[in-house]
DNA sequence: AAGTGGTCTAGACCACAAC
DNA sequence: TTGTGGTCTAGACCACTTG
């Protein structure tokens, strides 16, 4: 970790570019490459604590402050939790306050806790080959092996939600319906314990669309019922396009919801 | 500015309840607070420069650092702009990099720019009186004068966007339709200019819809043609909502884009 | 009592913009 | 050259959690 001056750029020459401006990277976002650095690796695992400030300090060189810094940014990213007088963990789709953090549809009467999680039922769950347009979204070729499955997610008895999901064949190797359907609370906490692998963040493109008759089917509704179509491509660190998920939601009882700042 | 300790709580009993903790209050968030106070009173208006860390430090008290802190979040909330060498800004809706900040629905190419802004139609501009529901929203009694205004927005001459917007009378007295489809760029920051009004956050819900025959005829869709329905309140500083709009929007070419972290 | 994150300060220096 | 925000440090002390 270079100080005097806090190196121009340590990243090595990957290509033979020349960057006319040299791009000062501060110290704090050196750490802060290093210690995503170690989340990626696994070092620390979700849920668990990482070391203290002092212990990262000493670790990089930097004063507390330094390293301070940097977890306050990792922390504004969702990827850290610190908890006074406790630590600093790696953030995990496991925790109570930020369950469904990625589900955005609540009831109408916005008491998402009366209605308790969602329940699922898995309509299919199988090992498939990447179509062109969804290898691309997922950073693949086309033919490589993905995972795929459908499910319906349902609120007090009543079909709400029907997705399906791809996900890359090489990461989720072993993933079956069992898994789906079994693991109590989110999806994505089930995808840490059993593939180490956690979402970090996801964009979403949304529509109305009519119901097909399949689609009408399945969820319950007349065919043509005005649908959400959701959209979601979800990423782990660095990145990296994990998941692809297209959702239907039914908004008569439920709507979605966006806070815009 | 209490500092030796950093007053325990220095808000005034408003009522008689007590606190069991006493709420301890970090000298930042007080700093915070008060500057927050200048922004609400128009001591520096939208677009112009605060006084320097420097003479806040001074002013209030505290070190630099501490002045520091505050910035640092009013600025995460979007309230304050930042720029190196310049100074520390009072953001606005009429800067280029953040125009349509809270407008979701982009070309399906992802392509912004070629588009353009948007054409505006006012089809209405009136003086009403706020039914219970719109009262209750915009925190007003029923009756009170409100101004409703109806517009449909088009993309390359194609319209998209059919909305109805509902303001408290009193912050909008004289609100004409010229105004509405004269101004070029955000609405928002024409209400920051005419009204001294700053839209800070809003918040959304979004359901799919079936368009009935008016709206069908003013969208110039098919009637039952899917609709995103949006509707958003809109809040000033200090979280006093100053906007209802109620938006269908067409999505055959457009999507609603958000971002989940 | 010991260890963690959280706050506050003071000072030095760097990067950027404007004059 | 001057003034602004941005980085980095070091140290003191506070608040919260655990033993």
């Amino acid at each position: 970790m270079s100080q005097t001056p806090p190196s121009s750029n340590d990243s090595a020459a990957a290509d033979g570019a020349v960057q006319a401006t040299p791009a000062f990277s501060p110290l704090y976002q050196q750490i802060k490459v290093l210690i995503l650095q170690s989340l990626q690796d696994g070092e620390w695992k979700p849920g668990e604590a990482i070391p203290s400030e002092i212990e990262l300090a000493a670790r990089f060189r930097v004063s507390q402050g330094t390293v301070r810094k940097a977890i306050d940014e990792l922390a504004a990213e969702n990827l850290l939790v610190r908890r006074q007088g406790k630590g600093t963990f790696v953030a995990t789709h496991a925790e109570q306050h930020v369950r469904y953090r990625f589900l955005r549809l609540i009831p109408d009467s916005g008491d998402v806790d009366t209605e308790g999680p969602a329940q699922r039922e898995v309509l299919e769950c199988k090992r498939a080959r990447a179509s062109a347009d969804i290898a691309r979204t997922l950073g693949l070729r086309t033919g490589d092996p993905v995972v795929q499955v459908r499910r319906i997610l349902s609120f007090g008895g009543v079909p709400t939600i029907l997705e399906d999901l791809w996900l890359p064949g090489n990461a989720f190797k072993g993933l079956n319906a069992g898994q789906m359907a079994g693991y109590h609370g989110p999806t994505y906490a089930m995808f840490e314990v059993e593939f180490g692998v956690r979402m970090v963040r996801a964009e979403e493109r949304i529509r109305a669309v009519a119901a097909d008759a399949q689609q009408a089917m399945l969820l319950k509704v007349e065919q043509h019922t005005p649908l959400l179509s959701v959209e979601r491509v979800a990423y782990t660190y660095n990145d990296v396009p994990m998941e692809l998920r297209r959702g239907l939601y039914v908004t008569e009882t439920h709507h979605y919801r966006n806070e815009l700042s």
